[in-house]
DNA sequence: CTATGTGCAAAACTTTTGCAGTTGG
DNA sequence: CCAACTGCAAAAGTTTTGCACATAG
């Protein structure tokens, strides 16, 4: 989340390159857009962010790379509702979303107890984890205070909830 | 879970009316199958169940349909990978889906102490949880006996993991 | 009776693919 | 050098919609 700057490959290219996989131009400005990405864009946003930095990508190869790096581990796809898939880095911290169901808004939060139960559920039935989704809708609440608690959450503001 | 027999209306279709929404023919007949069904449909699978029951029912129903129990909440959409929505009736038990990266194959299981918890953490960020999906992406353990735990689990054959 | 639902087929969208030409290692 | 990648445009697949007719309340 910090390993970045001009000359340096970014986080995802290393990853790329730590699996063997060919790096060639545009999947260098994919991992780029991607590594700065900090929100959840879907393809067509990454077309439109990898386009401003390098004009001869087409949205194929997006199309392609996503895949690709889904399968390897270093993207996830993500479904908040809206027809598209949404794409997020792998990170090492676990992390989850609540989605405003009036707004589309997505709060992401991070619960530390939880990732080492989800592991433990996932044992109990025999699995090993590959990897996970947890998504909460949910409704603004009108008035209230906001209580304290162990878990922290940073806001998005993107993508309509019904298009 | 267990209230439909011939003559009766059927859960979704009682949440229907208490909504409000007009029960036409075709509804009754989709709700029906939505009530039997305990597994995860897509909207093709739904419309061939529907039409076997009732031959006078498009596809363009079932999707008309589906959106709309979807948003009133008597329906929930899952996407399990492989392209297409899946739905399933919205229960009053919470449960979880765990879905095998090699087979596809959809295992549900409980998880008592989680309900509570993931109400908790949307209280605690100011919202009020509507509704939830919580998947484990994972790979079967090659042998190790499996352990006695709490959460009860049922598994369920059906679509493939990458089509 | 009238607002709402439905069937059909066409349209709209997202995502995948065949092919000829390009390129990374 | 050659297997793998890319652009383009066409194809495939899913979901939505316009319109004329049907129907629940």
């Amino acid at each position: 989340m910090a390993t970045d700057r001009n000359g340096l490959q970014t986080r995802i290219e290393r990853m790329c390159m730590e699996r063997g996989l060919k790096m060639t131009g545009q999947r260098r400005v994919i991992a780029r857009v991607l590594s700065e990405a900090h929100d959840h864009p879907d393809v067509e946003e990454l077309y439109r962010r990898a386009s401003a930095l390098d004009g001869r990508i087409s949205v194929a190869t997006v199309y392609r790379t996503v895949r690709l790096l889904e399968e390897n581990g270093i993207l996830e796809r993500r479904d908040f509702g809206g027809g598209r898939a949404r794409y997020e880095a792998t990170e090492e911290g676990d992390h989850y979303h609540l989605i405003d169901v009036e707004s589309g808004q997505v709060v992401e939060f991070t619960h530390a107890a939880h990732a080492e139960l989800l592991r433990q559920i996932t044992a109990s039935l025999g699995f090993e984890l590959v990897s996970h989704r947890l998504e909460l809708f949910a409704r603004r609440r009108p008035d209230v205070a906001q209580e304290q608690t162990d878990h922290t959450a940073q806001t998005e503001q993107k993508g309509r909830s019904r298009p």
